[in-house]
DNA sequence: TATAGAAAAATTGGATCCAATATACAATAT
DNA sequence: ATATTGTATATTGGATCCAATTTTTCTATA
């Protein structure tokens, strides 16, 4: 007699949790651009040795987050303003869609959870919390567009810029507007209008993303 | 006295020439789903040691060419039908407004190059010569965006699914209309109509994905 | 013969060691 | 004093070795 398969929970690599542990820290701009990524360093905080933080710091590099050089090692990836506009643009596009197609799925149980992501934004007061439940909020809703594919693309984008994102909500304590256009955006979606939704979400990124190249001008000069 | 500067082509790690030649081997079809990379048989093939096939293997699971299980091994991976749809809708997404960005930049030279790939398209009679060259002509189009980000998630989700272009454009001799749908975008390039451009490049993609949709169905039964 | 279990082989993940290269710094010449 | 050269140190890329686990083979037994 067999037993059913127990899910015994395929504990990840040491190469997994490196890479984890440090896509956060970056994302969170924990790391500063420029900064050096020792890999001994790395190994002796994670108590492993080079081989699995070499995976890691090369999958990193693969998504664009760390930059490479032979015998040089590796530093945090900066994005020029070019670059970050771009992303955000590309954003506006992948996204709007994400949230046409989600709108017809969203049922009562993923509209009230992002409500509750919706008010914890307006509520929250330590600016560095923001970022993730802003990343919540959407992520929710657009979850229900079944489409895995659209949103590992979402994720990866929203990676590269998050940091700079997060810098400007601190410093700038806050985007006014967030708060309402994430109220207006969930509006749409209770009312089922796709079109409405997608607009307002291309806008509301747009939004963001012009606020953020401003802030950027003026602090590079 | 200096001499002119020398680019001294820093030499791609081992690494790297394991990963881009096995990338080639996955986007081409010539490493069947499903197959088992062992490691030590790949270090071998490149006279080399696992350490670099580690690092080559762990960016293609990143790019979700592969799949890995814990002292398992990896495999090709597979999509299953709803994910190669997904991706053809994603890459009509992004490739139309590409698209529709590049019409404006493109110059003569661009133009001209492309038409040199529309015509050796048309003209080859090898199946399996038609991916590269069908990849070349939207490229060279695309580059004119100047959206470099935008270019490699083209790239990228290209590359998910061009081993089963292939598999049908050799299984079928080819995709008859794909010829004249690239006349017709070169065409609506020439008159600088981004917007025309965009759609038939759109149309293009999902005429492609319904015709691979309808074979892999008949195929998989 | 067919099957369950044990032993052997194969395979992966990680640690340690070595080679190649870059950086920092001291010694030397102008 | 400054620039240049040589040397020591630090750091990365890769090879080899070991441990953990899976897969395969073999063997004993019903």
């Amino acid at each position: 007699m067999k037993f059913a398969a127990v899910d015994v929970r395929q504990s990840a690599s040491a190469a997994d949790l490196v890479y984890e542990a440090l896509r956060k820290a970056i994302i969170e701009g924990k790391i500063a651009v420029g900064d050096n990524l020792r890999q001994e360093e790395i190994a002796q905080m994670f108590n492993t040795s080079r081989i699995p933080v070499r995976e890691a710091l090369s999958r990193l590099e693969q998504h664009g987050l760390i930059t490479t050089q032979r015998y040089k090692g590796a530093v945090v990836a900066g994005l020029s303003i070019e670059e970050i506009d771009e992303i955000f643009e590309f954003r506006a596009l992948i996204e709007a869609e994400v949230m046409r197609l989600a709108v017809p799925n969203l049922d009562r149980a993923t509209l009230d959870k992002a409500r509750t992501y919706c008010d914890a934004f307006d509520r929250e007061t330590d600016p560095h919390r923001w970022g993730e439940i802003n990343r919540q909020f959407h992520t929710t809703l657009y979850e229900a567009s079944g489409r895995p594919y659209y949103l590992q693309n979402v994720q990866s984008s929203l990676d590269r810029i998050d940091r700079y994102l997060r810098a400007q909500l601190t410093f700038t304590n806050g985007v006014p507007r967030a708060g309402r256009e994430h109220e207006a955006i969930l509006a749409a979606c209770e009312k089922g209008d796709a079109d409405l939704a997608s607009r307002l979400t291309r806008d509301h990124i747009l939004d963001a993303g012009r606020a953020l190249m401003s802030f950027l001008r003026d602090q590079r000069g």
